[in-house]
DNA sequence: CCGGATCCTTGCCGATACTG
DNA sequence: CAGTATCGGCAAGGATCCGG
């Protein structure tokens, strides 16, 4: 679990704010957008209209704002280049390429319940 | 990635509805509180009020829609015993065993990266 | 091409109250 | 104890315009 209680014991203190801050990363990173955009990028370090045109979908604004959390949270590295037109390109850092693997297993993890998956809505909503 | 693009291909119209699917069911379970209710569970079937009690900082309401979401999509079972005060618990099937599994990588990536991280935000909010 | 600002809509989520 | 319904605040996110 990502928040676990620690009572009692003498850096009570400490782990409760690395609890904090794993939950506050946590609650970052666990969502939708984010682990799209940490999926985006093969290897490779992709262009702002890139990285757009692999996610169907999200808007300039939305993934302005994502990748500027990603940024701040060191998982993705941003250079711009002072060109006319601009020339901004993203890049996954070494954590970000670590997550990216998690990431993976949840895609794969998602496709290969498909077919349970849509079996058990069916049963669901009858 | 989640949504590849195929196209020219005969089965294109069943690949994209199921590209479709995969989407729809990673934006279901790519999300904060998803993750956090899944990861909940040892190997044990929890209560309601106890996963409630796990997950710190949930609501009420929002655990419940969380948990149904879950059911329908056959990640997490749900027996009710009709008894007073009523009894309900929740297990994991076995693929949401399997997505468990991927949600705990995360969590171990947050708490490995957790000084890196913390780290670059004090860089970058500078 | 990219980023920021603005406006506006939508839906999430918490609080509360009531039922079984 | 668990579920549902209702209300309301607020933040996410889409559309658009402008500036670099």
């Amino acid at each position: 679990m990502v928040t676990q209680q620690f009572r009692g014991s003498p850096e009570e203190a400490d782990l409760t704010r690395a609890d904090s801050l794993a939950r506050e990363i946590f609650s970052d990173v666990a969502d939708k957008w984010a682990l799209l955009i940490i999926d985006a990028p093969g290897e490779r370090t992709l262009r702002f209209g890139e990285v757009r045109k692999e996610i169907e979908g999200i808007s300039h604004k939305t993934l302005t704002q994502n990748l500027r959390m990603l940024e701040r949270n060191g998982l993705v590295e941003r250079s711009a280049y002072p060109t006319v037109p601009p020339r901004v390109e993203y890049t996954l850092t070494e954590p970000g390429e670590a997550l990216r693997e998690t990431v993976h297993g949840m895609c794969d993890w998602t496709h290969r319940h498909l077919g349970h998956i849509e079996a058990a809505r069916h049963r669901f909503d009858a």
